[in-house]
DNA sequence: CGGGATCCCAAGCGATACTG
DNA sequence: CAGTATCGCTTGGGATCCCG
C-alpha cells in the first residue's frame, strides 16, 4: 500500500510541499523521463534498472494521487504528465543543471538512457545563443543511448533514434531536417564535460576525446555553444568567504 | 551514523546526482533556509521544527561531505553554504514556484518563519515587472514571521524584522529606505492566494483579506505586479489531453 | 547552547514470487 | 506485459538522555 503523506514536514512552504509530493526516492526521476512525453510501465522500469517493481507501482499511484501524473486512458499501462505535472520541468532542468555540474565519474552500473541524455540536452540549451547560429541537426551517442537533437532558431526538439527507439509516431513538423548535422560519440564523463566546460581553453581536453561521426568537426564549436552548463564544482575549497555574512 | 551513498540510483544523470546529494528528507529544507544567510544549529532547529536533533546533525554532516555546507569558522555553530550549495537557489525556487502554486490550507502544526516568507518573496520576484516600478519597501507579517523586502529598481533585499529577528549586522547599503512603503498582515493560505492570484478578478478575493497595516491601500497592486507566481492547481482535470502523445 | 549517543519502532525499500 | 502480494530487513527518524 502506498503510505505517505502521514509525515508532514510541518512548514507551510513551497517547498516543502513539493518535497512531500516528488521527494520521495525515485518520484523525481519518473517525472523526468515522463517530462520526454507518455511512457509505458515497462519503458519506466527499463530507464530506472535499479528501481523495484512494487516501488514504481507506489510512485506512480502517488503521482496519481496528488495529481502529477495520469495514465493514458488509450495505452495499456501507459502514463503521462498532467500539466500540474508537467510543471515540474523548470524545476527538474534546474536541478538537472546543478547536478550536471559535478557529475564526475560513472559508477560501476550506472547507465545512461535516452531519456537521461535528453534532459541533459534541454537543461543544458541556450535558445538565445541558439537563434544567432544556423539550423542544426545533433546527433548524440553517449553510453549506448542515442538521441537527435534537432535546433532550429530557439526551439529544440529531440528524438530518440537508432537501435531500441521505437518509431516516432506522427511528428508535427516533419518539415526538412536542417541540411547542417553533426554526429557526435562520447562516453558519458566525456559527453559531461563537454557541456561544462569553458569551450575554450580546458574545454579542449573533451573536445579531444569526442568522435565525430558526420558532420564538419567545426560544428563541435557550435554545440558547445547552443548547450551549456555553468561549472560549479563541489568546493574546490580555494577561495574565501565574505567572512561578513550576517548570521541571524 | 550517517548512512548513504551506498544506494546510488544507477543513473549518469543530473537529476539523479542532485537527488544523492540533496534528495534526503529534510536536506533541501536546510540548504533553502542557509540561502538566506548562515545560520546557526539552534536557528535551523528552531525553523524546521520537526526535525529531529540527531537528523539535522547528520543531514549538516553529509552536505559538509558533498561539499555543499561548511562551518562558519568564526561562529560557534555556524553553518554556511559553499558556492557549491549556493548554485542550487536557481533549483530551490523553481521547486519552491512549484509548491506555491498549491499550498492550500496549512495543516494543524504547519508554521511560517521568516526563512520560508523570504523564500516565497524571492521565488515570486519579478524583477522585469518590478524594475518598471518605484522604490518600495514591504514589509510582510505572515503567520508569525515579518519580513522586510525592499524593490529597488530590479534589486530585492530581504531582512528580517520584527521580534525574533536578531539584529541584522553590517547591512552594505543601509541608504536611506524609499519613501514608499507598505505594510501588510495576512494569513499564511491568504498570502499564497495573494501570490498566485491572477491579479484582477479572482485574486481580488485575497486581496480584500489582507490588512493594510501602513501604506497606501493602492500599493497592494503594486505588491501583486512586483511578486507573482503562476498559478497550476493540481489536475483540476478539466482539460483533455493531446491524445496523440507519442507512447516512445 | 551545540551536538553526540542510544533505543526503538515502523516506514520505506528491495528481492522474489505470483497473478490477470 | 502490467502490475500485486508477501516477506524480511535495513535505516531513517522520533524521543530522550547525555556530554562538552
Amino acid at each position: 500500500m502506498a503510505t505517505r503523506a502521514v509525515r508532514g514536514l510541518g512548514q507551510y512552504s513551497g517547498v516543502a510541499r513539493a518535497v512531500e509530493r516528488v521527494g520521495e526516492r525515485w518520484a523525481l526521476l519518473i517525472v523526468r523521463d515522463l517530462l520526454h512525453g507518455a511512457r509505458r510501465y515497462s519503458d519506466l522500469k527499463q530507464g530506472l534498472p535499479r528501481i523495484p517493481t512494487n516501488i514504481l507501482s507506489d510512485r506512480l499511484k502517488e503521482l496519481q494521487e496528488a495529481g502529477i501524473v495520469r495514465r493514458v486512458p488509450t495505452v495499456r499501462g501507459g502514463y503521462e504528465l498532467t500539466p500540474y505535472g508537467r510543471a515540474l520541468e523548470p524545476a527538474v532542468l534546474a536541478l538537472e543543471r546543478w547536478g550536471i555540474s559535478a557529475l564526475g565519474e560513472p559508477g560501476d552500473d550506472e547507465i545512461v538512457t535516452a531519456d537521461v541524455l535528453a534532459t541533459m540536452l534541454r537543461a543544458a540549451f541556450r535558445p538565445a545563443e541558439a537563434a544567432a547560429l544556423p539550423p542544426t541537426e545533433y546527433v548524440l551517442h553517449v553510453g549506448g543511448a542515442s538521441v537527435s537533437a534537432t535546433v532550429i532558431g530557439d526551439r529544440l526538439d529531440i528524438v530518440p533514434v537508432g537501435p531500441g527507439a521505437l518509431p516516432q509516431p506522427a511528428r508535427a513538423v516533419s518539415a526538412e531536417p536542417p541540411e547542417a548535422i553533426l554526429e557526435l560519440l562520447a562516453e558519458p564523463p566525456v559527453f559531461a564535460g563537454l557541456l561544462s566546460g569553458d569551450g575554450t581553453g580546458a574545454g579542449a581536453a573533451e573536445i579531444d576525446r569526442v568522435s565525430v561521426l558526420a558532420g564538419r568537426p567545426s560544428f563541435v564549436e557550435r554545440f558547445t555553444r547552443t548547450f551549456h552548463v555553468e561549472r560549479v564544482g563541489p568546493a574546490a575549497d580555494g577561495e574565501q568567504v565574505a567572512a561578513d555574512t550576517a548570521v541571524a
